[in-house]
DNA sequence: CTATATTAATTAGGAAGCTAACTATTAGGC
DNA sequence: GCCTAATAGTTAGCTTCCTAATTAATATAG
């Protein structure tokens, strides 16, 4: 069994937060979903085909901004909040967590984190002694200044193989997909 | 400010794992983008737009499965694992954290919740004795077998709002994005 | 005008990822 | 044949998410 690729970016921070890889390319492959399919009358292979390709490119984008925000010493969250900052001064943390759909506890967590390196203050609300407001520090407002120019390039380079009308169709299809997500968490 | 719906599932171990909702329809709507494209020659709106898309269905299927899964007190990383045993009996943990994408500490992790639920068993392997095998017990047999129907159906509503060419082409785009990630994870 | 509701933030505890370091065991080189 | 390499699994400690419970402050109802 030859060496797995466990570190593929030694001494980096990647923090790479992967989703599980699905199986599909490493275990099932499309004749052992045909197998299945034997078995199991209710199995789409078209579907469950579409499923796992979703699912293997969710995994694969994350994993690529992941190491993408490690660079600026960011995840996903901390990046989604300081750029909330950045166009709203002075949030509260409730605000915070309905605008990036977490709950307020997680919001809780990643603010300590951001405080603890300094790119974002909590004061007092005089007004409602129960809140605060957040506000970026001039070292968190410099550091997206700083990552932006590097963060659009990228971001347009992840879509760089799409054209225009494909951008449009993916939005499309993507919207389509969305919109079966309650089939699946129905009682 | 009106309540949060924190809790969509009461009384229900949802355990939703949901990513960060991307600050698309939230904060950054199209002319929120507008207006930062103009600081930022680099942001190209159309790329980030999709990237956002994509990102909000991302969010929106895993939490459904999550809560799929849950039904069955399972987790998508313990689903997958347990399809692989069903697949192949005896895999080692190695061989499982290969055919994840996951690290074999994570692996150790999953497995302990697994044994501990008694749907797998760990064997020691007498030919080489740094090595595990690991293998379904008729408990976690029973339970694919009793979940696999509603889990497939489930598949099929997913995407139940694509056409078959409609599906052919999603997973057509979605390798064209991503063989976009290398330049998101580039030096 | 006090008792109860609600709201805001935090805390505590858990799951699923990660990296890095550690322990056994096996394999290979000289 | 021993000493070193590599390999398998685990452990420890971190992050980011969750739910549920707690604390403090405000709002409301009678």
């Amino acid at each position: 069994m030859n060496q797995l690729p466990y570190r593929e970016f030694p001494n980096e921070i990647t923090q790479t937060v992967s989703i599980l890889r699905p199986f599909v390319d490493r275990v099932v492959d499309r004749s052992a979903l045909q197998t299945l399919a034997q078995r199991y009358s209710e199995l789409d292979v078209d579907a469950v085909e579409a499923c796992l390709a979703f699912l293997r490119t969710t995994a694969d984008v994350q994993a690529a901004l992941d190491t993408h925000f490690a660079r600026y010493g960011l995840s996903m969250g901390k990046f989604t909040l300081l750029m909330q900052l950045s166009q709203v001064d002075g949030l509260t943390p409730s605000d915070c967590a309905e605008r990036s759909g977490v709950t307020r506890a997680t919001i809780t967590g990643l603010l300590d984190g951001l405080e603890r390196e300094g790119l974002v203050e909590r004061r007092p609300c005089p007004d409602d002694r129960r809140m605060l407001r957040v506000h970026l520090t001039n070292v968190g407002r410099n550091l997206l200044d700083r990552m932006l120019p590097d963060h659009f390039c990228r971001t347009t380079g992840l879509m760089a193989n799409l054209s225009s009308n494909e951008k449009t169709t993916l939005i499309k299809l993507l919207k389509k997909l969305q919109a079966g997500t309650p089939a699946m968490m129905q009682p």
